[in-house]
Parts: C-alpha cells; structure tokens; sequence
DNA sequence: TACTGGATTCACT
DNA sequence: GTGAATCCAGTAA
C-alpha cells in the first residue's frame, strides 16, 4: 500500500473528490475506505471565499489536512487541493476497515455503521481534531492509494451556486455503500 | 468587545 | 420530523 503523494493533491476540488472515493485513510491503527466527500472551492459557501486565518491553510498550501471546529462540539477534516487556486474536499464518510475496536471506544458505540458515517463522526473515531490543522497528508496521518471507483458507481448530488445561480456537483459518493451518510 | 450563526449529531416525539 | 447541545471564527461597532 503506497500513500498517496503530495503531487496527487494539486488538481481541484471538483477533479479530486470523486477520485478520493475508494481511497485509504489512516491514522494510527484506525483504517478506513472513504466513501463519501464534499468538493469545496470558490464558492461562497466554502470557508476559503474569504481570506481569513484559519482559511489560510486553505488557500497557501495542498497536500495538507484543513480541520476546523464546527457547532461548538464537532470537528470537520477536509484535504487542501489545487496547485493554482483554492480548493478543499471534505471527508464525509468512511468504510472502518481496521482498528475497529479502538474507533467503538472513541465513539462510544459498537454499531460499526456509527462509526464513521458522517464528518464528525469520522473525526472522532479517527482521533482527529485541531492539533492535525496544517498537519501534511502523510506520514502518521496519511492516504493510501487504491484502484480508481468506477464512474457508474459514484453518485453526485450537485445543489445550486450561490453566485453563480447554476447547479454544482458537489457531494460524491460510492452508491449503494452503506457507511454513505444520508 | 459583543454578537451571530454554523460544511453536525443525537435524543426525543 | 424537530430541536437542543455548545463554542469558536468572523463581523460589526
């Protein structure tokens, strides 16, 4: 199994959230197949619209983990992306392949489809949280590379552009994989 | 300095 | 299906 390098990381959000389906994350001994992710670029609903501090991360680098604090209780993880412009996918949903024991207690559940079937949830069964901000997807905490989903076999769901007016794919997911949020 | 709202989850009805 | 929990980043003053 071979991480994937930080090159793989320079295409934009919309090119690499599909791709990421399929892929492996890990940390520590927890293991899992990513089945769900958000492409985030430009567009006003994504954080890096604006230049702020903790956007930052967003938009000087890729390759790196963007992990921010959200409703005063959950933590989010997203990949940056995209050489050239601004650009970040957010990890939805994973498939617990190993460490499944260790990811029950730090969820506090034995329903494996618990684990990791949302942003949040993912965070927490991975032990993710702001000390991997800016952390480089590598080493410790990295992705590993798999065959390629099938295109047939990823779902999008698009949602409407707050400037632009018109439909962007946006959620990506392995259709018919039960650890799917939603 | 104070206020507002959020890339969510879970319990409860 | 609905609402509470909870705290930080961003914005306005």
């Amino acid at each position: 199994m071979r991480p994937l390098p930080r090159s793989w990381f320079a295409e934009s959000a919309l090119e690499l959230a599909p791709k990421l389906l399929g892929k492996i994350v890990k940390k520590g001994s927890a293991t899992g197949v990513i089945v769900e992710t958000e492409a985030y670029g430009t567009d006003p609903a994504s954080h890096a619209y604006r230049i702020t501090p903790r956007s930052r991360a967003m938009r000087d680098t890729y390759g790196r983990w963007y992990v921010y604090f959200t409703y005063g209780m959950h933590w989010c993880a997203n990949v940056t992306c995209d050489k050239d412009g601004i650009g970040a996918v957010l990890i939805r949903a994973v498939e617990p392949i190993g460490g499944i024991a260790l990811m029950k207690r730090r969820r506090g559940t034995s329903i494996v489809k618990n684990l990791c079937s949302g942003p949040a949830k993912f965070c927490e069964a991975f032990g993710v949280t702001g000390n991997d901000n800016g952390a480089a997807v590598a080493g410790a905490f990295a992705i590993y590379d798999a065959p390629d989903i099938p295109r047939e076999d990823i779902g999008v769901s698009s949602r409407i552009g707050i400037t632009s007016a018109t439909e962007l794919p946006w959620r990506f997911y392995i259709r018919g994989n039960p650890f799917v949020s939603r």
